[in-house]
DNA sequence: AACTTATATTCCAATATAAGAATATGTGGA
DNA sequence: TCCACATATTCTTATATTGGAATATAAGTT
């Protein structure tokens, strides 16, 4: 039940599901996720947090950066099933094409200094 | 996109999500549901109008009574969807399998002055 | 070790959510 | 019309959530 609550809630935030359909497209680090939403670092780091807790996804440190994807739903069914439906679901949304149109041109070489 | 996050918000509350599942047994009228949660009469219509608002759940008046009854999913394929899972989902969950198993013995008649 | 950089955490303010008490609304019956 | 009842709404309070500024942490470089 809690967990059910749990990824839920995770999916209520609209900064949220824009991250989880950023990351169907490839894996992204902490900046270029700040970049794509355009909000402060801490909110993102705050987000992923809770995207990680509810098993939606998976970090993994690589040097300096944080690097973050899509778990593969073995956290529990709730999250195969959403992550699943979220790999169609709203790709068309405005809000969202928007996003993804950008998305080739934000590439951590560019945004921070490597 | 204001759709999916309505519909996971409505889906975000415990209550709302044991409305969904005791709707799934018969249909239901508030002073029933006030009673299967075990909370004040204004919460429980608080939160059919989340549901109701969501596409999750529609309502029927009839006579004294409005009659609560799980939606047939068209309000868009996101609220299909949940309901379709959320018809097995939690079946298992002991804080549900205890309500449903009062389920028989909650009764308008018992309760409301017929 | 000192410095830089990417990310995480803490702290605070603004806003949203949830709950119940009190009240309003609407329907049926006397 | 007046009353009783089921439900909805309003109001208030407590709590949760979101966001950013400031700060802390961790890793790489010199």
């Amino acid at each position: 039940m809690k967990k059910f609550i749990k990824v839920m809630k995770a999916l209520s935030d609209i900064n949220r599901v824009k991250i989880v359909k950023l990351l169907q497209h490839k894996m992204m680090c902490v900046c270029e996720l700040q970049t794509a939403l355009g909000v402060a670092q801490p909110t993102v780091s705050k987000h992923l947090k809770i995207l990680e807790n509810a098993g939606l996804v998976v970090s993994k440190k690589e040097g300096l950066w944080v690097n973050y994807y899509l778990s593969d739903g073995s956290a529990s069914p709730y999250v195969a099933s959403m992550l699943g439906n979220l790999r169609h679901w709203l790709d068309h949304d405005p809000e969202f094409k928007e996003i993804i149109e950008r998305l080739p041109g934000i590439r951590r070489d560019l945004i921070c200094n490597v």
